[in-house]
DNA sequence: CTCGCAAAAGGTAGCGCTACCATTTTCTGG
DNA sequence: CCAGAAAATGGTAGCGCTACCTTTTGCGAG
């Protein structure tokens, strides 16, 4: 009695080879690339592998050919509803692609971020997808060493790892606190939370909007590092109307802060957007039908989802995008809450 | 010159081995179980691999050993808020194992799962979690092929694959519309949408509940095979109320519902609960902060994505619990917006 | 000082597939 | 009809790791 190890039972390639009466490597070119094949055997391995059940063995593909069909993603959150949106875009663009999707939550720190990379370092994925661009230093380097494409997520920058696709949300957020100004509001409070760099950013375009139209007062500020919330929107508008009874409008750096706001406008009584007009950002299906319609910044998260699979996708198999930096852009959507202050 | 494939240049567990001055099996024992090794050799090796920067190769791990690390999850939607409840459960269960996740999107679709449920077979996952338990036959049949432990969630039922984590959408339901009853309610009217398995059961909950006492009337129920959305919520308030305007209270399949239907009464100057009470289910955030803040159920879905992964890697490891059905629960979060009818 | 046994370490042989090259077959045009 | 090129197919040798079994080492008892 020979040593051996116990088989798995399963069905191998050699096995669908022998029954197709062809070579095991003719076999395997069927699975990878079936024009390859003339017609006849191509038939006969078909019929072959549907008649024995064939499951190819991925690990020994991967073993074999030196490389995998998975795509990492690392985004900071699982529970905010922009990141499903971007996840939806992943997963739908993933389906059409012979790639799976390998999904890791960072949980807004950098340093997990930091961590995950190196996980997934030892799976040899094909492409990776990272959300934002303040990773660390070691992050950046392990991404280097990886040797593969990379799409960056959710915003755009100087100095992308490899390519990036995304939009400004200084530049978002500075539209958005510019139409206030225009509609004539004058003391607009900004609501922060979690401040990521994302919201750090948006909070820029605040600053700059409101600087120049020379309307910036620290004391309409209120931000906190606590994770956003819908209730905690209601916490931040009561702190500031403490700090700011004045204000005739609030931004709110995402629209869970904004609906939080107008439901606390609502226990209070004040009346959007005659007492206190409201505008959120990322346009999150609520905001539209709020009573009153809230106004708010559309951004295209599917989209970005999906485009950063296509680019990377692309990218592993040689057809780098033309440009490397994808902006998405975003659309102010412009509501009820935001109508213009009567004199 | 002989010929031969290009090494891939990563450093390999027999180049640690090498350096560490032992045999290779006792580096890859070193990985797997480091208690297996005397103190020195355990030292040496750590060293090695620290200095050479050894990533273990997983595919080829996974080739050698049969057995993957790999927890496969299936869930219908990616968007509906209550599942990233359940994913962070699932991932945040899963950074304290060894295993990681691999998630398929269904999109409601049984057909789709049983796709899905075939694509993972070729990854061998050590463990896998489904949603719900209205899999087509030949899924369970591909689920019972795979030979790992299962964990179906979001319901319980009779007749488990193998293990259950959930609660009953039925007995959830028929209290929700039970409290209304007692509250006073009489004309109490019924929304759903999506109408996947657990919406149904959901209904069935509101019908039982009805007749139970004598309150039943089909013209009180509007669904729609239709995707949920909080808009979608004021539409069908607005179809319901057309059918039966003198309904007095809506049960809402879920939340999204919910607050669609409270918008919508605020449109129509419908206070709530006066003119209308609300009630929805699952308890988001939104529910507690909303004005009026709203009833609904609480599910703990967060505690079924972490309970699934528990009992699926403890039955990996040998340890299946004891009972391989878990009642979650549920609890109904009474609130303003089902306050009693004054006679 | 030797024996016996458990713990620690090692040797060998694959896991199932594909890269690489060699060979055979088919196709093309003169 | 044949040379030469192109397409199709096959043989061999690993990919990097671990299962399985054997051998060595350590250590206390007799």
């Amino acid at each position: 009695m020979e040593r051996k190890r116990a088989k798995s039972g399963e069905i191998r390639l050699t096995e669908v080879a022998k029954l197709a009466g062809v070579s095991p490597i003719t076999a395997s070119r069927f699975f990878r690339n079936p024009e390859a094949l003339s017609p006849s055997k191509r038939e006969r391995v078909a019929s072959a592998a549907k008649e024995l059940g064939y499951v190819p063995n991925l690990a020994a593909r991967a073993l074999a050919s030196q490389r995998t069909e998975v795509i990492g993603v690392l985004i900071p959150s699982l529970t905010n509803n922009v990141f499903s949106d971007v996840l939806r875009g992943i997963y739908d663009a993933s389906e059409g692609s012979r790639y799976s999707i390998q999904l890791a939550n960072t949980r807004y720190s950098i340093l997990q971020e930091e961590k995950l990379l190196r996980l997934f370092q030892a799976q040899k994925p094909a492409g990776l997808i990272v959300t934002g661009i303040d990773q660390t230093a070691e992050s950046r380097a392990v991404m280097e060493a990886m040797n593969c494409p990379i799409a960056q997520i959710m915003e755009i920058g100087p100095d992308p790892v490899d390519m990036m696709v995304g939009f400004s949300h200084h530049d978002a957020e500075f539209a958005a606190v510019s139409h206030l100004v225009a509609q004539g509001f004058r003391r607009i409070g900004f609501v922060g939370a979690q401040m990521d760099p994302r919201m750090q950013r948006r909070f820029g375009g605040y600053r700059d909007a409101m600087k120049a139209a020379s309307l910036f007062d620290p004391r309409l500020i209120v931000t906190t590092p606590v994770p956003t919330s819908i209730t905690l929107g209601g916490t931040l508008l009561a702190d500031l109307l403490s700090k700011a009874p004045d204000i005739d409008a609030v931004s709110c750096g995402n629209d869970d802060l904004a609906l939080g706001v107008l439901f606390e406008c609502q226990r209070r009584q004040l009346s959007v957007p005659e007492a206190m007009a409201i505008i959120g950002f990322n346009d999150l299906e609520f905001m539209a039908s709020a009573v009153p319609p809230l106004t708010s910044v559309r951004t295209n998260r599917y989209e970005m989802g999906r485009s950063a699979v296509t680019m990377v996708t692309a990218a592993i198999e040689g057809n780098r995008p033309p440009e490397p930096v994808i902006d998405l852009g975003f659309q102010l959507m412009i509501r009820e809450s935001s109508a213009p202050r009567r004199a």
